[in-house]
DNA sequence: TATGCCGTATCGCATAGTGATACAATAAAA
DNA sequence: TTTTATTGTATCACTATGCGATACGGCATA
């Protein structure tokens, strides 16, 4: 029996012509927003008459547009029904939801579910106010678990050889000239978000940006999920949040609880 | 040279492979969250060796979930990664959300992006509120696009051959007892959009509730989007729509504007 | 306990998908 | 404007990939 993990494409079962579709769909990405049939090849690695291939059926399977004047290939709706069916698939998203909604609406502020995804986190719900930028608008947003304060507030109710092993292997994002980058300083961070059961960090992923969270505990204690709520810095700092923002927060993911 | 339009499976640039992969991946929906191989094997019509090929494919590409103990599949994170280049791949998105955003805080109440999708809307963002239902709170739901104010007023600003066709012959779907199912009075409807420039229905979608709609025109005039605002009957009627929310749903569909 | 169903694993086979290639169309450079 | 390069489209011979049939173990049901 051929070994199932040392390389997929050795296993019998594995379909390459599926996986080689599938690559194709995923050579979009928020800098990659429409792309030719020689920028897919390029960006695929693939044959150019496989990527035709390819592309002429998600495009007759509805994956794709193509723009019949410059014959470029853009994401079709088919992929927001994908997200539209994930909601369906993921209770904690209906019970989050009027929740979430509930405390947007109270604290007039930017409230996200975040939920583990490998070592990263993945946004799947967000309440943006007037302030938020776009990109922490929309969901599916993938960013480094450590680098940012759900990240750290779900690791910090995992048993503590596994957080610190995260924490000491995970990949570490700088996105703000803020951004902390020292292994230690966010082993401390997660270890006092064990103690407090929240984090507050500031600049990490957003210049100016006060960002809280707290997980959101499985039967098992282990949290999967966190809310997070982000503030303006020029409107709050640490002890404001904690007075005006945190009794709510702990609220909704009291609420939540998976 | 085969001929490319009368069976797609008979064009040689057709791959059948990555096209079951999809087929796979469809058969997830709001009704069917999780399923098992037999399952997949029933919806998708599929050789039970050949679902087991792609779903193991799917899954080792990150699809698709395994469950380790009850062994059924579900929609993994990626789904909502491709809403996320979809996001990105559409400029009215970027356009519309801040500006959604501002409504949607200034009014209180429900507001939706919603496109033209075939014959079909769907809806691209959701601004929930309180009250919304969990299918009317989560984007990539579709619905059939002459029973919807949004997709009537889309029709509005198409040659009026090209919607008294779509009026005669797209799909209409009794949601509610209430749903209008006679096309002459849904014709009726599209024509005052016409010349009222948005409409208001009740009861279509959602017993109860009230929806006012928009369209964003493109440069040519012809809209692929409205913006839309549910209220409840309970607290509203058509009078009290006109006067309090139609004002801000105007200047934010100006705003918006292709 | 027996039977049926489901999931997993394997195999021989044939066709589906491959990469190479040619050519038309378009874009870019001279 | 002309020439050259690049891209997109179409076709073909070939082979390896994916197929359906089948067997078997495990689990659920009767």
């Amino acid at each position: 029996m051929p070994d199932k993990d040392a390389d997929k494409s050795q296993n019998s079962l594995f379909v390459g012509t599926l996986s080689k579709g599938l690559r194709v769909l995923r050579a979009f990405d928020e800098s990659h927003t429409s792309l030719s049939l020689a920028e897919l090849v390029a960006r695929t690695g693939l044959d150019k008459s496989a990527v035709q291939r390819l592309a002429y059926t998600l495009h007759v399977e509805g994956m794709l547009d193509k723009d019949p004047t410059s014959r470029r290939f853009r994401p079709s709706h088919a992929w927001l029904e994908l997200a539209y069916a994930y909601y369906w698939s993921d209770p904690l998203i209906a019970r989050a939801m009027p929740k979430l909604v509930a405390l947007s609406r109270s604290i007039g502020e930017t409230v996200n579910l975040a939920q583990m995804s490998g070592d990263h986190i993945i946004y799947a719900l967000r309440l943006p106010n007037q302030r938020t930028q776009f990109a922490a608008s929309i969901v599916g947003r993938r960013l480094p678990a450590i680098a940012t304060a759900a990240g750290r507030v779900m690791l910090a109710t995992w048993p503590q050889p596994e957080w610190e092993t995260a924490v000491a292997t995970w990949p570490i994002q700088a996105v703000t000239p803020k951004t902390v980058t020292d292994r230690e300083e966010i082993r401390q961070d997660v270890e006092q978000a064990m103690r407090n059961g929240f984090t507050i960090t500031a600049n990490q992923m957003i210049l100016n940006e006060i960002s809280v969270a707290l997980p959101i505990r499985g039967v098992d204690s282990r949290a999967q999920a966190a809310v997070q709520v982000s503030v303006s810095a020029h409107s709050f700092d640490f002890d404001r949040v904690r007075r005006e923002i945190l009794p709510a927060l702990q609220d909704t993911a009291n609420g939540i609880l998976a």
